[in-house]
RNA sequence: GGAGGCUUCGCCUAGUCUGGUCUAUGGCGCCGCACUGCUAAUGCGGUUUGGGUUAACCGCCCAUCCCGGGUUCGAAUCCCGGAGCCUCCGCCA
């Protein structure tokens, strides 16, 4: 939810926003009109209650021989105003239509374009040379370490499971993001992975990637597709005293994986359940292009430790999600493919999910909403293709970056059985 | 899953049975001022949140007693639905 003043002081930067993200401008003039509406609905309800107050208590205070003539008199008006009440709600909730119609501003020096026109800011580390390259479902079979066949037994297609050291793996890599979280200052958090409907929406996922998000529709919850839906929610209608507010929330996610048919097919880069360590941060809302900044390079950090190539996007206008003003993937290198993979990813939110979940903080000038941003530390299940892919080895055994050994038994080398 | 209790403006609380100056009581905390020679006491005043009006301030207006409906001229108060918390029973890792 933007800033309904911005709307209303200055359309035209919410139409060039609009724009950018190819999305319709008109919905702005939209919105215009369902703000004018409301005011003047809500104003002349306003009035009208107050006439009917007056009415009341002359009624409370007449003699018994004037009440009957107050009480007629008050019953026409209540007629009225009850049709001004019903027009104060429509116009209400055309407003809340119209506002959650528009997808946050985009922040100045985002790319123009849609998915294929990121702007690649920076390649680090030195993409490894190998000869012949397995895919890590290959690998994780040969290590017994991962299994889709099974996976696909039990739950279907784009499930697995973990298993031996792939099963280890996961834990290395969660101890390992919790360890560098805690150190950096945020407070780690196990998440729950059914959210509310309010809150769900209030991040801005039921707009719309609304297909994407699995609902259970006998309990009315929803399966959080990351745990940033819980860690916004966490601090929901709170005023915040302190801030930065930093939390790294671990938790199972769920993704339908709708319209991508085709895509990721084998092995678990796309899958419908993963786990994943997620940094959130509450800010207060100047310092959102700064916190936004370490985000970044946290989760450069952790890649940096697991000793993978990878590359810096900026992510054009036109692919941005809904609540995100900016956002920077990390892509790393896939041998098998030849190419980068979206490893992790950190948005800037701004104001957007704080005034839909009412998060605020004590300003100057009274409340004001804060800041939210997020930044993935560690998707399991990809970041475990991505090693397996990145370090294999000639003869078949994959390499271990030192930072995950004391995780996993000192081993330097998985090799299969 | 069953039975019962509860939810009031930061926290605690009066008010709900018996609808009407409730324009919501009091305490704590907090803020301001005054006074007292002293990080205290006392006194006075202020202190929910959101929106509107304003260049801004002051002020004024509207809404807000968990949420949504209903009854009524009028709802914190009565009725229905929902949410949350608590207690007991059942079940359960």
């Amino acid at each position: 939810m933007i800033d309904i003043r911005v709307v209303r002081d200055d359309p035209q930067r919410v139409r060039a926003s609009q724009r950018l993200r190819g999305e319709d401008e008109s919905l702005v003039d939209v919105l215009l009109a369902a703000d004018e509406a409301r005011r003047l609905a809500v104003s002349r309800g306003g009035q009208l209650r107050a006439e009917q107050k007056i009415i009341g208590r002359s009624v409370a205070t007449a003699a018994p021989d004037e009440r009957p003539l107050l009480v007629s008199t008050a019953k026409a008006l209540a007629e009225t105003v009850k049709a001004a009440e019903v027009a104060e709600n429509v116009a209400e909730y055309a407003l809340r239509a119209a506002h959650l119609a528009i997808a946050n501003l985009v922040e100045d020096g985002v790319p123009p374009g849609g998915e294929a026109d990121f702007v690649t800011l920076e390649t680090v580390g030195t993409v490894p040379s190998v000869e012949h390259p397995r895919d890590h479902t290959e690998l994780g079979a040969a290590l017994k370490a991962i299994d889709t066949a099974r996976g696909a037994k039990v739950s279907g297609a784009r499930f697995y499971f973990l298993t031996g050291i792939g099963a280890q793996l996961e834990l290395a890599l969660v101890n390992l993001a919790m360890a560098q979280a805690a150190e950096t200052g945020f407070t780690p958090v196990i998440a729950p992975a059914l959210v509310r409907p309010e809150v769900m929406e209030g991040t801005g996922f039921l707009g719309a990637h609304a297909a994407e998000v699995y609902r259970l529709a006998d309990d009315d919850l929803y399966l959080v597709g990351t745990s940033e839906v819980a860690l916004a929610g966490y601090h929901a209608d709170e005023i915040l005293e302190e801030l930065p507010l930093r939390y790294a929330g671990f938790s199972s996610c769920f993704r339908r994986e709708a319209g991508s048919y085709g895509k990721d097919t084998k092995g678990i880069i796309r899958v419908h359940w993963f786990d994943k360590v997620e940094m959130f941060s509450y800010v207060r809302a100047d310092e959102a292009a700064e916190e936004h900044g370490r985000l970044l390079a946290w989760e450069r950090g952790f890649l940096d430790k697991l000793e993978l190539a990878y590359r810096v996007v900026d992510i054009a206008a036109g692919d941005l999600g809904t609540s995100a003003a900016r956002k920077f993937d990390i892509e790393a290198w896939f041998p098998s493919q030849g190419t980068y993979r979206e490893l992790t990813s950190t948005s800037n939110c701004t104001t957007f999910q704080a005034r839909r979940l009412n998060i605020r903080t004590r300003g100057v000038a009274g409340n004001e909403p804060v800041a939210t941003l997020n930044g993935t530390l560690c998707a399991i299940a990809r970041t475990i293709a991505c090693l397996l892919d990145h370090h294999q080895q000639p003869d078949g055994s994959v390499y271990v970056p030192s930072a995950l050994r004391s995780w996993l038994g000192g081993r330097d080398l998985l090799s299969p059985a």
